[in-house]
DNA sequence: CAATAACCGAGACGGTACGTCGAGTCTTATA
DNA sequence: TATAAGACTCGACGTACCGTCTCGGTTATTG
């Protein structure tokens, strides 16, 4: 039954029987390459001019796009840019192989490099500060990216029969922050030496159980 | 005598002992009213309406105070907010008292109190954003503010006397990592409960010298 | 019949009898009220508040509209005066009914009525100063204006079968200079009597043409 | 005691030896050369950049002053500008040598030379303007330059015997105006054969006393 | 096969913020 | 005690983007 509630998560955007993603049947469809050219120039942009100058009439300008279309589909700047760096479920996960060391350094890479991306290094700083504004988004990307990759981590943890010092929470807390700032901050420059320090820290957090 | 004149003249822009902090020393000085006035409503502000709808004409209509006055003052919004949430030397240090446990507790509680303070917590996205622009001022504030931190820590683990498991200043970045995006994303809510889980996670990550 | 429709359309642009006034035909077409509360705008706080306190803000004010929308039709707010204040083929013209005394009064009354209205009175000697950065405007207004107004008079003159003491084109100037200052500096008081002043002066210009 | 008050007052415009006129004698004295220098200043800034550009602070910047220095000297810019551009009785008068025509001519020529000089033109259509918000400045300017002009021309037509076809204010009227908007418009090119060409239309309107 | 309805681009709309500049006034140190 | 310098408030400048709207015109699906 675990396995059900990824299946549910899906079908809500392309399982079968989903009968209507509220977009209507009549009337001229959407032309999809609008999406795709919006959602290119948005990361372009991003990337180029950092997160305030990617305006809405750039992207629309660079997408050879009206702005009309843009906030037919997407409701904010935010929304947009949120949608064009986190596409979907790009789920990093951490597996236990063998060494616990070897394995939580390789997931830590893993975050890492996704956070480095230089697309997503744009958007994040620019997507808090909207979240002042509206804080329900931010419940929903935390809901729809951390929150999974939390669960995934406390499986591991507790498969590897290790004791935490801290709480299996504050344990991914620690590792998300320290990572998730040194992507922000300092990009891919070193990046993967410094996951292989936090994996250290991360792997001493997890003392080995009593032999008793 | 006439002499005289003209040297009392020289003396009073280069004299011995002349403070000669760069503010004029001629016409009408700066209302400091007025620069009181404008860093009060930046941080209200800041708190109420969040970075982006901070703009300098809002500053200014709620500081009572001119748009140019403030202009003559910063140059930027970035730079104005910067010097309202971290005016200067704001130190957080740690101190080794005897046990180390605690000694980390005590020194996480204060950062993340620090940094949870709403005005800090509504700056730091804007700043980061603005920064992609004027990477310069980024450079500036770490070596205002992280610099000094990232010594001291150094030298509090030396004065430890324990081994790392990972270099000092990977720590350090674990450790702020955790702590920054906990008081950005959370707030004051839970932090001194999460400060002393970090507090044992970096406590683990320094084993005691072997007695050998 | 399938062809037929894409021709419509281009016949619809480039058709034989095609107006084409330069606007585009397609967007949101511009709001004609906006057009006209700007005009009557302008033209009231230039009688009221004269050519420097007519600024864009005060007449986007005053005419319920932003300034955009003002800067999206004039360029610069000479050319929003200039047309306000001299809409089109205002031309005053001469006509050779019987006397030629009587005629020039009734002529130069028509033109001192036109300059002596209050907006024409109060925009020039702005658009004057204006035309010190933008020489090109004048001659725009000049080539507008004055250009068709001289020849009519250089033709009336003719059919007078007078002789001019000076040559045309500088009567022509003596007769304008000297109701443009009195317009300007004194408005409508006295106007009718000092223009049957200068028709006597140029009247008495013109000698009747020997018998011989 | 009391009348000597009011003695100062008087001697201060037509007294003989006139000392002082109105300037305090205690404090420190006002720098003569930061007079000229601003009268410089506003002269070059007229022709080289027009009246609208001709700001106190563009002045005081060229002249090497501050603003308040004016300030202190002129009401307004209107004032200095008119100041600088007519120093004071600069009058232009006709005399009557031998043939009417050729004094006339004469006459013209000073005065388009006078309008036409660049600091002149430039200045004229800004005050103008300036006359709207304040007409006493511009009464004020007439009572010191026009009135006496107008004066002397009636006593040089007087002096000719002959009869004008118009009343001879109007005449001078004419003439100025006629001048006065060539210089302005069309400035110092062909400004003498234009003067003598308004010298015959005056002259034609000059009519020869009857022999009877 | 016609009607319908949502789409498309273009561009105008009212607002608002931007950062700069000029107008005059006021305050301080200096002469 | 008046001057010179510079900060002061106020408001205009012209531009950019916001998100919405109104167009003319296109393209699928429905009746």
């Amino acid at each position: 039954m675990p396995g059900a509630l990824a299946d549910d998560g899906a079908s809500a955007y392309d399982g079968i029987g989903a009968i209507d993603d509220e977009t209507p049947r009549v009337g001229r469809p959407r032309d999809p390459r609008v999406d795709s050219a919006v959602r290119e120039a948005t990361l372009r942009l991003l990337v180029e001019d950092g997160y305030q100058a990617t305006s809405i009439q750039a992207i629309a300008r660079l997408a050879g796009v009206s702005a009309p279309s843009i906030y037919r589909r997407w409701s904010s700047k935010a929304e947009l840019v949120e949608e064009a760096v986190f596409p979907t479920g790009q789920l990093v996960e951490p597996s236990l192989t063998g060494d616990i060391g070897s394995d939580l350094e390789t997931y830590c890479r893993g975050i890492v490099e996704h956070l480095a991306d230089p697309a997503v290094r744009a958007a994040i700083p620019g997507l808090l500060t909207e979240y002042q504004t509206d804080p329900e988004l931010f419940q929903r990307l935390v809901q729809r990216s951390l929150t999974p990759m939390r669960a995934a981590f406390a499986d591991f943890v507790a498969r590897t029969g290790r004791q935490p010092v801290a709480d299996v929470q504050s344990l991914f807390d620690v590792m998300i922050g320290a990572l998730f700032v040194r992507a922000i901050s300092t990009g891919a420059a070193d990046a993967e030496a410094f996951a292989s320090q936090v994996a250290r820290v991360i792997s001493a957090a997890l003392i080995a159980e009593e032999a008793s």
